[in-house]
DNA sequence: TTGAAAGCGCTAACAG
DNA sequence: CTGTTAGCGCTTTCAA
């Protein structure tokens, strides 16, 4: 293989400006760069990761902690990250977190201080306290998508605003009865949480608590069943705001399978921006997820070059897209 | 940061013994390996990477390559991959592999020549002959998940034996005007060429040719598009043969929005073995991408650590899984 | 702007 | 079974 004295032999220059060549890192002048990126080209060099990772104790790779792989929120968000890392010539290291505790610890107390990353993207993963004692002791850049934590620097999303924005979107067409699809324990810190709460708080605005919570996994399955619950009662709802499109696709299919026209039995109101979303004319708030990874990655990337400190909090843009899943309620609907 | 000295003078042995112990080569005393393991874990010791790398050339991380992230196939499968690296403790180094050409260079000119991976797992990726050869440059282990490649060490589904069960079962049925969702150049060497063209086969040996075979791109939204276009036709298929699970959800919703009855006036099967197709009553041909994803980086994992040969070729199962969407057609349908 | 040389933190002969 | 030691292939002072 063509290691840096090759380079350096054929450009007839020594190792150490070969390296500040092709690293960019400290001078060298026109005519020998010029003859260390022929050389360099013409053989195929590329520097070695491990020799170049432990001299400088830069890895030129990204950790990128995940709490599922297979949903295509996070399957997007991945892509998004991906792109843009690998446009900087960066490598994404990919570590799934389970549930498993045992599995959870070997992550946090050995994958990630392998120093083969230089920085640790989190999405959507929910840390104990003493998980994120142990990510800041490794003193690798934390940035972190979709949590709340203060102790973390983070690019979020508002979720109180989101959830604000489709139970307005419901509240205005004239629903009163209005379900949310998601968790029910509005105490928990996490992102279905805060969207429930968000929901809640909207509804007591509009006086009319308690608001109905329905525990649902975020999977379509369990979203139709738990709509299919809903719609059994005497005052079932006339309006459903889901906290993921997966749900909502749920909810859809469930109405359908009941008898019940959407929009004009049932309004529906998912998150995320699935693909299918569009698909189904199902009204959403997208949250572009595919940018978020970009974002995610960009700032990472401007916190690893030009060693700026992460932003402490960092709000990620999100928008309501009306479609023919939503309408004011039928009209005999709409009367209590 | 705690170094292999540290813990070779905790331990009272030099770092060579250290070293034996941790990385399991080499004989030590069972003394000695109590001793280092305590100091070890006692210090939080982890061994660098980079310095590991270099020095034994062993990275103990893997390349991925994927054309598609995003789709729940290959998101799937990253996960079954994931799952059993990590349990190995491996790392898993993502790439993704677009359809732009410098965008590919790049990743087998550079990214994967820096000596950061021991070995490169692909999952359906389609290469050039230029691709193969730089992959086989570089002098890695390499494991093809669906590719027909022979030149490629590889992990296949029988794709012309699964859409022979897919169509069979059709067939059996007493399906006769039967249409193929995916692609219709069947002169193509991909996986969905392989598909249409094992349906076309089989539809000739039942005395049905010319099969037919419509484009679509694997999408639930274009699965519903093409059955739409079908569907509208003066002699409509009784039954959809679909590439995929995604394409086979779309042609059901295609079908209830003409009005049609699955399976009664359209029977409709997939492939995959996707999460909705048992919420939905689909049935497919699983191809358990969860547990491909395993047994390939097991495979991967078992060449890496016992030296074997990638087996030249293997065969992965598949399951025709029956449910409510194929039925034989309704009296009226089934004659000519 | 350049080159010489000293590491970076480990592994693997090799000798004992 | 263990320690000594020479690298692994780069980066980065430092001096010129």
């Amino acid at each position: 293989m063509v290691g840096i004295d090759d380079v350096a032999r054929a450009a007839q220059v020594s190792t150490a400006t070969v390296s500040r060549t092709l690293s960019g890192r400290g001078p060298v002048s026109a005519a020998a760069r010029e003859r260390v990126l022929e050389a360099a080209s013409s053989l195929g060099y590329v520097v070695s990761a491990s020799a170049s990772g432990l001299a400088s104790g830069r890895t030129r790779s990204i950790g990128v902690l995940m709490p599922l792989l297979d949903r295509w929120f996070f399957a997007t968000v991945l892509h998004g990250i991906s792109t843009r890392l690998q446009a900087a010539g960066y490598d994404l290291t990919l570590y799934h977190l389970s549930s498993d505790e045992p599995q959870r610890s070997e992550v946090f107390e050995t994958a990630l201080r392998r120093r083969r990353i230089d920085g640790v993207l989190t999405v959507s993963v929910e840390l104990g306290d003493d998980e994120i004692a142990q990510l800041q002791a490794i003193g690798l850049p934390v940035l972190a998508i979709g949590s709340a934590d203060p102790r973390l620097a983070r690019l979020t999303v508002d979720e109180a605003a989101l959830a604000t924005a489709a139970t307005r979107h419901l509240l205005d067409l004239g629903h009163r009865r209005i379900a949310h699809l998601g968790v029910s324990d509005t105490r928990r810190s996490d992102i279905p949480a805060q969207r429930a709460a968000g929901f809640a708080r909207e509804m007591a605005r509009a006086g009319l608590s308690p608001a109905r919570l329905a525990d649902a996994d975020f999977t379509t399955a369990d979203g139709y069943r738990a709509t299919a619950t809903l719609l059994k009662a005497a005052d079932r709802p006339t309006a459903i705001f889901a906290a993921s499109d997966e749900m909502a696709v749920g909810a859809l299919l469930a109405a359908r399978d009941r008898g019940l026209s959407v929009p004009d039995d049932l309004s529906i109101v998912g998150v995320d921006g699935h693909e299918l979303s569009a698909f189904l004319g199902l009204t959403t708030v997208d949250q572009f997820p595919l940018a978020q990874g970009q974002r995610a990655a960009e700032a990472m990337l401007a916190t690893l070059e030009n060693g700026e400190r992460p932003p402490a909090s960092v709000d990620l843009p999100f928008e309501l897209v009306v479609r023919g899943s939503t309408a004011p309620p039928a009209a005999e609907e709409s009367r209590p």
